[in-house]
Formats: structure tokens, sequence, C-alpha cells
DNA sequence: ACCTGAACACCGTTCAAGT
DNA sequence: ACCTGAACACCGTTCAAGT
């Protein structure tokens, strides 16, 4: 938050810093590149020379994100800690992790035109992230069923919560929780489904 | 498609037509009034006679949207169906519409500051087929499990499915399936899940 | 190396004026 | 009743010029 270090010194955070919290109450459809350059006190040009372009910037967003989200949910399945509560508890975090840091999420999960060509490997982080939880997932299927499937069907159920939420379509109190009880919806839907 | 008539005639639901068109290929957030006032052979200021602004049509577009998918599922769970069944079914229909009609979709379940605010009731449309689908599998829960939390979970998991498809996240030919075989990917869920 | 200021081609929205 | 044309305040992006 120190203004003044920022003009000299690391506009490209401060534009990052000031593109995420505008997205996170207004969209990503309302980002104004010339609204941030105005924010952090800078022209509304200067951002070319961190930035290529409006994607671009984007693009460095949900990059970072993602590493944000990996850090989060990585310690979940080390050591040897109880899988099938790791499983549980890894919904919850991407969940928390959605309502946390609305203006990191709403750029890795929009539409994928924003983000994917601005930079490298971005275009597959879906499948990437499937590809993970299925190898997590494959010891919990004693049963026949098809870790595949599995991890599609969880991954999609959380991934819907979270989007609800985030854009406002689901609250918490439908369920008689408290508003910010986004951990209990997450148990709503476990209590029903999850291994 | 006759463009003739059109233009005096039904300029309002050319410009719906032309909306709906245009999301589906470059997305909600790319739509231009101007543009579509173009394609239609109007002057940039004649959609204002019929809309009063960007969001009453994107709000427009959610209602009929609305209609259509209800249109789709409601049938499903008529006369004396197999209810099971009929759940699973309404899932694939869920996905269907959206990857069908992905300008309805986008628009539907976009940031809901796209469209609540400017036509009744659109604010409160999840929560609402929330409760729908509740009384529909309410006869479904005979082992105790909450209706309420089955039928989150299984709208969660379909939102999620559509919303991962028409973002263009997940493609079915991760699962060995035909590329626009959703209905497949739908069953995989299906078959690890729902009751 | 980094930022500025003017410029260009776009927006959404408004409003007087035309038919 | 419905559409036009000019106008206003915004965009994203480019580029010569400044320090």
């Amino acid at each position: 938050m120190n203004l003044r270090t920022y003009h000299h010194g690391d506009l490209r955070r401060a534009l990052l810093d000031a593109a995420v919290r505008h997205i996170a109450t207004d969209g990503v459809d309302a980002l104004s590149l010339r609204a941030l350059a105005r924010d952090v006190g800078v022209t509304h040009a200067a951002p070319y020379r961190h930035f290529e372009s409006k994607g671009h910037l984007l693009a460095a967003i949900a990059e970072e994100g993602f590493q944000i989200l990996n850090t989060m949910v990585g310690p979940i399945f080390g050591g040897g800690a109880d899988l099938r509560q790791a499983f549980r508890e890894s919904g919850a975090i991407y969940v928390r992790f959605a309502v946390e840091h609305p203006g990191y999420f709403k750029v890795m999960y929009g539409p994928t035109r924003l983000t994917a060509g601005y930079a490298e490997g971005l275009d597959s982080a879906g499948p990437q992230e499937l590809a993970k939880y299925e190898m997590l997932v494959a010891p919990l299927c004693t049963d026949g069923r098809s870790p595949r499937g599995v991890a599609l069907a969880s991954w999609a159920m959380v991934h819907g919560i979270a989007m609800l939420l985030v854009d406002g379509r689901l609250r918490p109190d439908l369920f008689g929780l408290a508003d910010d009880d986004y951990t209990g919806l997450v148990k709503v839907i476990t209590d029903s489904y999850l291994p």
C-alpha cells in the first residue's frame, strides 16, 4: 500500500494488485486499463511498458492465481494424512480460494478467450488440474468406480459451487448457514456425495 | 433470416437474435450494441427504441433463456416416468442446453451484475431453480440424505460441467469420447454419483 | 529504461431533428 | 411511432517525444 514507492519501483506489481482489487468488486469485464493507470497514478500508456496488452495483464493474474491455489491445496495431500479426509478438505479449500480471492478466481476461470494464448500453459490449466486430482483420488476408488470419473464429478461439483458463490447466485443463508459459511455449504454437498 | 422484414417489422427480435449469435461465438463481454446495430442494418441509436440499455437487452436474453430451459426440462418430470431416470436425464438436458445454446447460457449464468436489476426475478433465478430441483428430488431421498443437499450437489455438479464445457476448459475427448458427446460426459459423472 | 501526450478507431448513451 | 446524425465521455492501443 506504499503508493510512493510504486511509481518508481514496481509499477508492474502495483498494476497487478490494483487489477485484482478492481476485478474482485466489479468483475473482469468492467476492468479498464486506463482506470487502473489512474488509480496507480500514472499515464494511460504507462502500463504498456509492463504488459503487451490487457490480455497479457489478465494472463499474468491467472498465472499468479494458479500458483496461489497450488500452494493452498498442495500441503493438504502431503505427508501421511488421511487421504479421504484430505480429499474432502481440498474441495473446501478450492471454494475458500474462490470466495477469498475472487479477483484471481474470476480471471482463472472466466472465459478462456480472456487469458488463453497470452501465456504458456494457461489453455490446459483445466485438464492439468483434472489429471492431478485423478492421481490423488485413485487410491480411494476401491469399489470399481473410475478415478477419472470421480475426479471429474468432484471437480465439477466444487467448481460449480465456487462459480455460483462468486457470481452471487448462491448464498449460504439459503441453507440456514451464516453468510460467510461457505465451508458449511461444501459440507452439505460432501455429506451427500463425496467418498 | 429474412433481413428485409427485420428493419421495419421486428427490430427487437432481430437484435435479440443477433446478440445471441454474437455471444455464442465471442462471449458476452465482447458484445457491442453498435456492432449489433450494424449487423441488423440500422443506426447505432436505433436499439435504444427497444431496449433502455445494454443491460436490459442482456436481461431480456436471460429471461428467454430460462423459458427455453424450462420447456426443455419440464416434460422430463411429467407423467409417470421413472423419477430416478428423469433426474439423471434432467442433468443431461441442462448440459445440452448450455452446449447447444451458449449464447443464452453465458448470459443466464454470467456475472449477475450483467442482468440483475434490469428485469424482475432474474436475481433469484438461481435459488428458484434450486427450490424446484429440491422438490423433485425429495422422493428419491429415502436414505436420510437431505433433499436440499442432494439438490445442491447435483445442480452444482451439472452446472460445473456446463460452465467448463461452455468456457472451453473441458473437452469430452479427455475421456476418450467424441468431441460433441457431452451426454457421455454427463454419464461419466452420474455413474459415479447421482442416486 | 521508463514515462508522457497526442492521436486513432472504437465504445455506450443522450438528444434534437427528421419521416 | 420509429429511426437518424451529431455530440459527449469513455475505451484499448500506438508512437513520437521527453527525462
